[in-house]
DNA sequence: TTTAATTTTTTACGCGCGTAAATTATATTT
DNA sequence: AAATATAATTTACGCGCGTAAAAAATTAAA
């Protein structure tokens, strides 16, 4: 490789010897090019190691390779796995994706559309914080830009909607913790800042009001996104005031399940399912991390694979057809049921 | 605010009634502008909603307000983590910061290094893959744009490098655990994908020989990135296969020690320090899930803090101060051990 | 009010590339 | 070999903005 360097495309296609806006048509498609130019520029590639800058290639392309994918906390492992899944899909399918989260703050999220805006992404995944989020902005961007939404449905925004049914999957948890033991309370946050978490609080009154049970819920303290020890503190206080009808505990998510583990555990009360067990505990999400407590937690899955997989081709579809759609798709898909040893 | 959509600067400078590059000085900087000026820039902008593209902006700019972060690996909440530090300490710097994971693949990190590129930053974090890594690549990078190396060292490659002090830690928990009870024996894996994990093995080794205790080393198979279910599985075949020469396990990372400790669980083993246990069980990490384990995993911290802190520090004071270093600066903070339940 | 100092505007060019239209060169067919 | 089809080149302009230099307007000082 030669020591030279090249700053742009019109070096690089007067030492290819070949003329720049061919080259160029090159990096588009190498197809495009005749095979003797093409061998060409990639004898020149190889010596001098040159590739265009892709945000001046996009600056002034109808439709870029760009896609934009936003999360609302990517240091949430469950935001992690969902976007990592959701960036291979669309590297695979050819697009190049920028990841970004908005560390929870709206504001960092508005900022962050803004950015998204200028690499002129021929579309984006956007799960957004939810009640938190300025819908006005969303609404702005979503207008000018195709969008899919995902896991966090903002209703009307974006040209399709791709997440997981809180209301079947909260009813499988219920129906099933009350088919093996005693019906659930509802463990949750009073103010949470995650998405999701009032349909599932709304999934849970409907479900055990339509079987035939008084709803319970315990509404924990805390701000922001450290949910495990908002659910440890909130477990402790739970357990050691005796605020619990029954022996079973349904947390609206996995993290405040974890959290509540610790508690019970610190407090010497055996969790699972067995003889012996004063506490039965089930989470919501399947989080990366709950197959490795103790006890394993039985919680309720998300179709990770279906839903980042959707979420992508969904887009895809969106961004090659060309067209906004007319109306807007709606893919939520069912929960499974992981049974572990916690409930 | 209005329903007209602004494009460009030139339309926006024309509807505000001042020049496009009056404008773009106000953007770059308002105070630069002449307060009446400056007012009725404002007044327009509360009423078009403009915002400037920022790589269009970057784009002839000497120096940008890009930086970039590379990190090897996202999913993992330790570098989620770590991340989300620098990238808040970044924007409080007035930065605007770009984070990149290179989902644990050589080649995904090289072109995540050539996107970078392309926006121009004016300085680069980079947590490399490590021995993965294809060094003349990032050596390529690092010549031609400011980088500050964190986490995982490549000798030799950026301004400075900023991490954690393996070699102390490792010393301090070997000692600890010593002193408290047996020597321990190493968990690793036989060809693990993060960084430092040979600094970690080297350490224990020679701080064992120190000691004068035999070094033993348990070294578990497994692929990729999954480092809890390689932990389990190389768990299970450890303590039933009865490799264990002693009671006590030093895991190379905490994550390896989740899924060491839910073997142990799932084996009937009670890990901790009281009478009656079985087993005690250390990692390294500080992972921001194994306050949750049960018991608590005992483990050594990385001063995230410090780290997350100087390293951003670090590069804004080279891209600020203009130069590059002349020597090539190495920083190491001390881990600290946390002492919990499980060892 | 005149003069000097400071801003702002105008003008003009650059960044690295896309892209369309017209022209020229090369490959394929008859 | 001539005619046709295909590909490459030239030319020219655009994207959204930075920035430098000169000219014009505004403000502050004398």
């Amino acid at each position: 490789m030669s020591a030279e360097k090249i700053k742009n495309m019109e070096e690089f296609a007067a030492l290819s010897g070949i003329s720049r806006p061919t080259v160029s048509k090159y990096f588009h498609d190498p197809e495009s090019v005749r095979p003797s130019t093409r061998e060409r520029i990639e004898k020149a590639l190889e010596q001098y190691d040159y590739r265009p800058n892709i945000f001046a290639m996009n600056q002034n392309r109808k439709l870029t390779k760009n896609v934009g994918i936003l999360v609302p906390y990517l240091a949430d492992p469950f935001f992690a796995e969902i976007a990592r899944r959701i960036e291979t899909s669309m590297i695979q399918a050819g697009y190049r994706p920028i990841l970004l989260s908005s560390h929870g703050d709206p504001r960092l999220e508005v900022e962050n559309l803004d950015l998204l805006r200028s690499i002129k992404p021929a579309g984006v995944l956007l799960a957004p914080l939810g009640r938190a989020s300025e819908r006005a902005a969303i609404e702005r961007f979503c207008k000018d830009i195709p969008t899919v939404n995902f896991d966090a449905n903002i209703e009307g925004v974006g040209e399709a909607f791709v997440g997981h049914n809180n209301t079947q999957a909260t009813e499988l948890m219920i129906e099933y913790l009350t088919r093996s033991g005693e019906p659930p309370v509802f463990f949750e946050m009073r103010s949470p800042p995650n998405p999701n978490a009032r349909k599932r609080h709304k999934a849970y009154v409907a479900t055990m009001e339509r079987l035939g049970h008084t709803p319970h819920i315990i509404q924990v303290e805390g701000e922001g996104w450290e949910l495990e020890e908002i659910g440890y503190r909130g477990g402790m206080t739970a357990i050691t005031g005796r605020q619990l009808s029954t022996n079973t505990i349904f947390c609206s998510n996995d993290r405040l399940a974890i959290g509540l583990l610790a508690a019970a555990y610190e407090l010497g009360l055996r969790v699972g399912l067995g003889g012996g067990c004063a506490l039965r505990v089930a989470g919501h999400d399947n989080h990366p991390f709950c197959r490795y407590t103790c006890p394993t937690l039985t919680t309720i899955s998300h179709n990770y694979g279906a839903i980042a997989a959707t979420s992508a081709q969904t887009l895809v579809e969106l961004i090659e057809s060309g067209e906004r759609s007319a109306e807007r798709r709606t893919q939520l898909f069912d929960g499974e049921l992981i049974m572990r040893a916690s409930a």
